[in-house]
Formats: C-alpha cells, sequence, structure tokens
DNA sequence: CGGCATCCGAGTAGATACTG
DNA sequence: CAGTATCTACTCGGATGCCG
C-alpha cells in the first residue's frame, strides 16, 4: 500500500486548520482546558467505536443484543457507555414498559453524524493496517 | 447549530461501507479478533490526538518541547506514546549524537495522511462542542 | 538533553450476584 | 430484560531518581 507524500502545499493547510481550531495553542494553559480532546477520547475509544458501528449496521439494538455483539463487554462497561453516549446526544433510548421491559438504543442525527467521521478516520485505518502492521515488523526487526 | 437529517438512503451507505469494513460481522470471534479498534485506539488516545496535532502544526520537535507542550503529559507516557507512534510509523525519530544529545521527531507521511483524516474528526467536534455541552446540560435537567 | 527504571496510588475494567 | 451493586484485579498514569 502506497502512501502518497504530502505536500508543503497541504501541509500549510492542515497547520491552519489546526491554528484555526487552537488559535490558542500557545499559551499553556487553554489547551488543556480545550474540551476537544475529552470529548474526542469519550467517543472513541475502543468500546464506543464498536457501538457506533453496531448501531450504524444494526439501526435498532436492545441492551442485551448489543452485550452480545460488543464481544467481551461486561454489563457494567456498556451500561456506562451507553448513558455517556445518551448524555452527548449521540444515541436515543427508548424504554417500553412491558415484562419484561424492553430498552432500545438507536443513533440520533447527531450520532449519525458523527459516525459518518468516524467511519472515514475507520476506513482510513482499515484500508493501511496492513502497513502498520509491516511498520511494527520492521520496526522489531531494527 | 443545526444538524442536518440523515437520510435513509445516507444510512443505507453507511451501513454498507460498515459491511464492507467488517463483512465477518456476525461471527462474534472475527469482530474481536479485528485490529482495527485496536489500532484506533492506540493512535486516538486523549496524549496521541494532541501530539499529532502539535507535530501537525510543529513540523520538528524535540522531546522537551513536545514535553512542555503537551501539558500535563509525563515522561514516561510521553516517551511510551512516541514510540508507539514511531513503532507503527506515524513519526519519524532522528537521534543527533551530540552532547547535549538533541532528538527530533516528526510526522512522516503516513502519519500526515492519518492527521488528515483525523483533522477532520476533530473539526466535526471542534464545530459542535457548544451542541455537545447543551445536550449534557439537557440530560441533567431531565 | 532525552530518556529509562522503579515505585506507588487511583481509577477502571471484569466477574458475579442480585433486583425492579 | 435491563440494568445496579459489590468486590477484586489490574492497568495506567504520575513522581522521582538516575544515567549515557
Amino acid at each position: 500500500m502506497e502512501i502518497e507524500t504530502t505536500t508543503d502545499y497541504q501541509k500549510v493547510k492542515v497547520a491552519n486548520k489546526i491554528k484555526k481550531m487552537f488559535g490558542h495553542i500557545n499559551p499553556r494553559t487553554s489547551m488543556e482546558l480545550c474540551p476537544i480532546r475529552d470529548i474526542m477520547a469519550l467517543s472513541s475509544d475502543k468500546w464506543s467505536i464498536l457501538i457506533f458501528l453496531y448501531l450504524g449496521f444494526f439501526p435498532v439494538l436492545r441492551f442485551n443484543e448489543l452485550k452480545k455483539k460488543v464481544y467481551g463487554i461486561s454489563n457494567k462497561v456498556l451500561s456506562e457507555r451507553l448513558k455517556t453516549l445518551d448524555r452527548d446526544g449521540y444515541i436515543s433510548r427508548k424504554m417500553y414498559s412491558e415484562v419484561p421491559i424492553r430498552v432500545e438504543y438507536q443513533l440520533t442525527d447527531f450520532g449519525h453524524s458523527y459516525l459518518k467521521k468516524l467511519l472515514e478516520l475507520t476506513e482510513w485505518v482499515d484500508t493501511y493496517k496492513e502497513t502498520i502492521q509491516e511498520n511494527r515488523l520492521k520496526y522489531k526487526a531494527s
């Protein structure tokens, strides 16, 4: 898999985007208070990524369906993640007071909007995952 | 900040992309072995994001320069992250055997390629960070 | 200067049991 | 069914000291 070189022009464009976002990039106090990093860390941790992907694939899922699909996740962590994603507006939680109780989760429009971007990053990683494996082997050998 | 609704057509497109990436999405054993999630978790954790952004903004940085900029990071963690990013091919590490020693880090073309995608996600978050704050307030109130 | 080794504390994850 | 409660285990981060 060949990586095209990034031109200086493109690098300047990237730098400008960063500058625009973090205009206050120099004063050290501002950057740490900036919420972007923490928001991203919450919505792109290893479990949340899977939750987003599954809800992007299956429009509606119940708690135990998610638990089965997001293999390896515990009740506790799934519950926490869903609560966080609900709180931040990425997913909606609908409870039906039947017996037994039924709760359905799905992406909101906001969540879909985020997933689109997350998916692009995921696709990049998918495209280059072998490259990364090779890089690791090379590194190990050196 | 208004979120445009995602059309059903777009949702199908997203689902297809996911299916293409995780064609083996059903057998529960495959998904967990899939390295994509772990690669993403490594390169989009809260510290790595800042390292990428700073190296995208300042083309070349030394260890202690990064440490000052990535405010709050410890020697140990910075060292670990840089090693991982170097191993995976995102950054290059050049050592000059002067006294005192000088080590320079910069993004590789591979790293620049990744940063471009990461930046798009970051921009999305930057655009909607107020929305997320509002969502949290609404959630708290409910 | 650029780390690595070591130790320690906090937080987080996981397993299990239990409940409305 | 959809969680919560509890406990344990463990990873991870932070601080410090040292060395080439």
